[in-house]
DNA sequence: TATGAATGAGTATTCATTCAT
DNA sequence: AATGAATGAATACTCATTCAT
């Protein structure tokens, strides 16, 4: 039972982790058929059959990144804390993160372009994915809640509904950048007007929540 | 009166037309990579060649099929009547329609979304993609116009910002269709379940726009 | 019966002619496979049916254009003028004249060259081609009986071993000019080096030919 | 003791040595553009994928295939032994061993008339072709030099021109050999005729280099 | 565990050739 | 006589996937 053992797993545990997050940069680049197996293997350092044996074949491979990519939105947003302000400034506080982390995690956006093109196929396989966001609900349930009873907020909000509402303000300016830029001709990726919508788009939401 | 179709043809304008209706099916379901040639040869019932001789190489039907997605949106923004309408009642006729328009020609996001995906490298090819939007900006210019004039709106609202906020509230719930109802397992494809959000993103946007 | 008639046919005539240039030139200059019915009918300015009306399919050109080749070739050395000369001279303008005939009609090597590359498969179908050079041959003949008569040229030479051999050293420095140009870093195209040349094949010519 | 072939193999080297080798058959039999990448695959019994990914593109592979016929030349000519033969006889040998060599690869002169249509536009990238033939030119210097101390030669011989009045002399009869056949009606390619070229040859170039 | 070698099944693109007017 | 429209059959090249070691 030599030393060697234990290396050879973390050896392992390092590859896959390689492996996992080669593909996720790919498959959110390319989307899924302009991916290439051969680009993740080189960016990750490590033969075809390695990907194979690991995560099966390509659309397997793809299922995990999908699925990756969600862990880390969740991890993300374990770093709010939301609990300790009040509800309006909660609100803010949301739509200010929810922003930022389209934002700078480019490739979730990315990947739910992606799986939505291909009309939900491989999201609907991965079981866990539910429980993703709960989290995220339920802080912003209390906090409806908290506003209602000090009378700040209107009643009658559905937490999803909002936080579709919020995802939307959030989402649409960064998704369709390239776009917009084009078509419009707006500085859509300069901060100084990223930081108008933020704002915008606070009060948007904050205005809507208003009895 | 015999009615044109692909059979016994020998007429390049409908051939044209058939091969680029076709491209923007194929386009906008399977994204640039995904999607073939010669699927699409085969649904617009022409020959390979002659997609070549009438469009170039693939990157160039791509590039009309975009165009001719931005240029069905000008056609369908031309039938809205904002001008008789109260300015408050043209923005909500214009959320309707965004959204509407959004869900009824599902190509549209499709190609936006595969665009973006691809950071814009074909839409800055287009030269005259610029104008297009430009009718419903001018629209959209006058109508906060006149809800300043009447005091219904408030001062120093972008025409373009807002265009950009009505887009946002209709794009994603639609774009995101199909992991929103996995994820956070909402009917966002009922047509009740959109009658609500249209009234909540017509909401949304009135509110901001009060003085 | 109208005078368009008459225009009908010269112009028919004319498209013939134009034709068998443009594909003259794009077989000797890309070869059979290489080249082009498309570019050929564009250089020429007609359709691509006309070529196929007046000249049957790409093999059928291919002949008539290597049948082309050679009969530019009979009518260039139509004008020599070697009876009135020396045997010597008579020789040496033959040489000299052969070097530049190559030299300033390339496509004549390179249909050679081309037909020599399909083994000979078109010009023994080509009916009259043995013909054509029987008039030099004759020349020739006479040319070496007098050298004999009169002590100049040895006896024994063969017409057509004599003509190849004159042919040998005209037609390699010119056909292959560019890899001799790379390889051994000569300048063959240049005029200095093309007369030295001349030069050479007439004295090696003349000294093979004394007793 | 197992002969190597290619069935069951996986052997890289052995690989390549089989595409070469095909790819040098087919180009010089059809041409560039006449040479199939299907047919190389098919001779060297391997996949077209290995092609591929060993040579790159249709070009590489060409300009390899051009290379190994330079290469091979210079293998054969190493087996010359000019050193031990008195100038005359060193001469002759060379003249008698470029018309073998012609002959017997015939090859290397399709690929020569191949590369000269396409303008040697390939063999000026590859690196090292221009010394190969530098040993060869070095024996002849040296042939030379001897001759001329000796009274056998004259002066200002250039070896590189000497060569060049070798090699057309030993090439026209066996390049165009398909066309001499049918238009001069000689036996061109039959043994006999070939001795007596030779025999030419030699007389015509020792003739000339006499004083 | 790990990978260099190998390939079947595509995939965009081309080209000689024919059809319909 | 002439051609714009159209295509079947290649053809170079790619890519996910597996084999043998």
């Amino acid at each position: 039972m030599k030393a060697k053992t234990n290396t050879g797993r973390r050896d392992a545990e390092l590859s896959r982790r390689l492996i996992l997050d080669a593909a996720l940069v790919e498959f959110s680049e390319k989307g899924f058929s302009g991916a290439r197996i051969d680009t993740i293997a080189t960016a990750a350092g490590v033969s075809k059959p390695m990907i194979y044996s690991y995560y099966g074949d390509k659309d397997d491979l793809y299922a995990a990144a999908l699925r990756e990519a969600y862990i880390q939105i969740r991890a993300g947003e374990q770093e709010l804390d939301l609990e300790h302000k009040s509800p309006e400034e909660a609100i803010r506080a949301l739509v200010s993160f929810t922003l930022n982390h389209f934002k700078s995690k480019p490739w979730f956006i990315s990947m739910l372009n992606t799986e939505n093109l291909h009309r939900g196929a491989t999201i609907s396989k991965i079981h866990d994915v539910g429980e993703i966001q709960s989290r995220l609900l339920q802080e912003l349930k209390i906090i409806l809640q908290r506003g209602q009873d000090e009378g700040t907020f209107r009643q009658g909000i559905d937490p999803v509904d909002l936080y579709i509402t919020i995802a939307s303000l959030c989402y649409f300016p960064i998704s369709n950048a390239h776009t917009l830029r084009v078509v419009f001709d707006k500085p859509v990726d300069e901060d100084s007007w990223l930081d108008q919508r933020r704002h915008d788009a606070e009060e948007l939401v904050i205005r809507f929540l208003k009895p």
